[in-house]
DNA sequence: GAAATTTTGTCTACTGGGAAACAAAAAAAG
DNA sequence: CTTTTTTTGTTTCCCAGTAGACAAAATTTC
């Protein structure tokens, strides 16, 4: 039997002003996400940053790589590495457009395209909210919210 | 002059089904959240999450850390290290009930409670997201949100 | 058009945080 | 009571992500 992550052994703690601090309330919700994620994708050597990544390449083909770390706000440094370990697990290739040569362009082989609509679904799907109690419409305005602060606009119709 | 940070060049970038995906909204509004969060303390070495251990044993006088590490969703031994250096830095002592002599109870210093009087207000502030378009009253709700999904009261009366 | 500045991707450190193994204490099982 | 199992904190090792310096290409300034 597997270890089982029980988030809360209630351990009756007092929050104090942390409970009206919106930074740490993101922060610990985002951490239950991200073990909610890992338990689904457990036997999966997926990361969460490289499903968005792939996703974002399939729905912005030929986006440079430089673009995709401001908007998901990680380090070029770090953008290089991410596209490296996908391109040597063939899922993304590069490419070098004649018009900016300092560029790289990124586009999903056929292998990636496969894996995204594979993965697409479970990773829609996993929404670790719904499991504490916020009912369908509460996590809609949540989303709403979030998307509103981020500036990013409802869904795809561009 | 230093470096502006400015969140989103306009890159226009489709989001497509991510902007559905809450795991997504919340971990990208999180990175907003710590930027934020070092740019208000950019002089200073602190970290949020040692403020939000320093709030809390303040909050909860004696509690064990490793009470603390599994409200904070973080690990044992990193929690470990992160009372190593506030102890280092005379801000927590540490001290081992008799009746179970494998905890260890914290408690503020002297300087720890005048340090967390200093800086709580200046982390409370801290707000990220009204920056970006969200009303007060959208901002009250989003905190609810968090706060239910996480199951943690609200404020303080016990 | 030449020189300075900015942008882009990459590399080499370095750091925050986790996984796994461990020891000591407590609790549970016999 | 003795033995096994669980809990707690720690240590060691490892990896994701950052900071900072760099080179090549593009842009701006003169």
């Amino acid at each position: 039997m597997t270890e089982a992550v029980d988030i809360q052994s209630r351990d009756d703690i007092r929050f104090g002003p942390l409970s009206e601090s919106l930074g740490f309330l993101l922060r610990l919700l985002q951490l239950v996400s991200f073990q909610d994620f890992y338990t689904r994708f457990a036997d999966s050597e997926i990361r969460p940053g490289e499903i968005s990544v792939l996703i974002l390449i399939d729905e912005n083909p030929g986006i440079r790589q430089g673009v995709l770390a401001r908007r998901l706000l990680i380090k070029r440094a770090h953008m290089t590495k991410m596209v490296q370990a996908l391109k040597a697990a063939e899922l993304v290739k590069k490419s070098v457009p004649e018009e900016d040569k300092r560029g790289i362009e990124l586009h999903l082989t056929p292998k990636g395209k496969r894996y995204v609509n594979k993965v697409k679904p479970i990773f829609m799907e996993y929404e670790a909210v719904t499991r504490h109690g916020l009912t369908q419409q509460e996590k809609t305005e949540l989303k709403r919210l979030l998307r509103k602060s981020l500036e990013i606009p409802e869904a795809g119709e561009g």
